[in-house]
RNA sequence: GGAGAAGUGGCUGAGUGGUUGAAAGCGGCACCCUGCUAAGGUGUUGUAGGGUUUAUAACUCUACCGAGGGUUCGAAUCCCUCCUUCUCCA
């Protein structure tokens, strides 16, 4: 959420640059909300200061008349005072509706384009194999990665895992949950997978973007699409000390996404999938360090990538490509040989204090002001995409070699087929 | 599932209808003092919003004592609903 004053102080600046996301700012309707929500307050605090007037001297009359006479014209002010909070409740949620559908604003390095078509290489690294699988169907015959009893069991975009593909799965998260809890200093958390509508909107999921969830029936309570939300709420409503920070979070969930308007896109295999898992970092940082947080989360997801030897590059988003509270991101593309394409495995953003304003987390500086803190995040990574991009990278002659940095999770070193 | 108790500021904890935004202690911050290993003294210390203003300064007003509603001229204090925690029973 954008700061209404912010807003109002900067409009052709924002204006321009919310062009870039294609969104249209519309300026005239905050600025009457505003002058009306402040005519409101003014009328209904000056009415408020009336009554607590008359409740004060009250106690010191003692003749009836005169007693009568400020109790009626207490009980009138009251009326007043109801019906002004009715209006200036509805504008303010008028407002609020409004503001809380404005996206986050890109900082300047961030290219300006319109799709993905537009967005910037950074960096490639590794080296693409020349004999390579698809993980889609190579594991058909035994049912190591099981689509149908995916579909059987639930319905389309679930799958099961068996053996030694489900070894690897768990050795992956173990494996990245270990590199980032133990080597890059973050704290590894369990979260509940099932959140309140409060935290949602805290990390800008809603109101916007409801079609994307699951929604538990009759409750205002919802499955997790990323750790993110968990994660970033825990500081909801509070105040670090400039001391404290940054402060870095990891957990391991499984993620849950109704992927509504993907039909058609990613039918086979596990590139797309209702239910995912997902190592997630968390960073809550002071504004000033918020660029080199972002380098660092994306170095640490990029570790893990280099560590399993899976070829990949860092892509900076365009502005039309960014997704709705990030102010800046980097995507990290694992190398796809059976697709011969680069896919996104890891998004790493910072959110500014987008996040922090509608969470209320501020920290105290050294001079005791408050302001509100960054908060960023960053995939470290999406266990299915890894496995699946492991496994086609890591492709030989009919066996899979498992990276030697993951024996020790696995137990075994390849998967023969 | 049944019966009861409680939710107050960063923390502990007073407060049962009117100078209580809230005692006291701890903690935090600022200054002072002291050479004896850390203590003592003084002051200060919630959040959000409005008005005034060059001001995120000062002043002033409004709201907030788990959440929401109600009673009353007036509520942290009484009533109702919900949430959470605890105790006892099953």
């Amino acid at each position: 959420m954008l700061d209404v004053k912010f807003i109002l102080d900067n409009v052709s600046e924002l204006k321009e640059a919310l062009k870039t996301r294609a969104f249209s700012l519309d300026v005239k309707l905050i600025q009457d909300l505003t002058t009306q929500r402040k005519n409101y307050i003014t009328r209904k605090e000056s009415i408020s200061a009336e009554k607590n007037k008359i409740a004060e001297i009250f106690k010191d009359i003692t003749s009836e008349k005169e007693r009568d006479k400020l109790k009626s014209k207490s009980i009138e002010l009251d009326k007043t005072i109801t019906n002004i909070k009715k209006s200036l409740e509805d504008t303010e949620s008028q407002l609020n509706d409004y503001v809380l559908g404005i996206p986050n604003i890109p900082l300047k390095d961030v290219p300006v384009g319109v799709t993905s078509e537009d967005n910037k290489i950074i960096k490639e690294w590794g080296c693409k194999p020349k004999d390579f699988c698809d993980h889609s169907d190579i594991f058909n015959k035994e049912k190591l990665l099981d689509f149908e009893s995916g579909v059987n069991l639930a319905k389309s975009r679930f799958t099961v895992m068996k053996g030694k593909v489900a070894k690897l799965h768990r050795a992956l998260v173990n494996f990245m949950l270990t590199i980032h809890s133990e080597k890059n200093n973050y704290l590894e958390y369990n979260v509940p997978y099932i959140v309140n509508k409060t935290s949602l909107i805290g990390t800008g999921q809603l109101p916007k973007f409801e079609t994307d969830l699951f929604n538990l029936r009759d409750t205002d309570l919802y499955l997790i699409p990323t750790a993110e939300v968990p994660l970033t709420n825990l500081y909801r409503n509070h105040i670090f000390n400039h001391t404290d920070l940054p402060k870095k979070l990891v957990s391991h969930t499984p993620c849950f996404r109704s992927e509504a308007g993907a039909y058609g896109q990613d039918t086979t295999g596990i590139i797309r999938q209702h239910q995912f898992e997902k190592v997630e970092l968390v960073q809550i940082a002071n504004p000033s360090d918020t660029e080199n947080a972002l380098e660092e989360i994306t170095l640490h997801a990029e570790m893990i990538l280099e560590s399993l030897s899976i070829p990949y590059r860092r892509v900076l988003l365009c502005t039309g490509d960014l997704g709705f509270a990030s102010e800046k991101t980097y995507d990290l593309e694992a190398w796809f040989p059976s697709q011969n394409k680069y896919r996104e495995i890891s998004s790493c953003s910072t959110f500014g204090d987008f996040q922090s304003r509608r969470l209320n987390i501020k920290f105290k500086d050294k001079t005791n002001k408050k302001f509100f803190v960054n908060t960023l995040n960053g995939s470290g990574l999406a266990i299915g995409r890894t496995l699946a991009a492991l496994i086609e990278n890591n492709y030989q002659n009919k066996t899979i070699h498992i990276p030697n940095q993951l024996h020790s999770y696995t137990g075994f070193k390849t998967i023969e087929l």
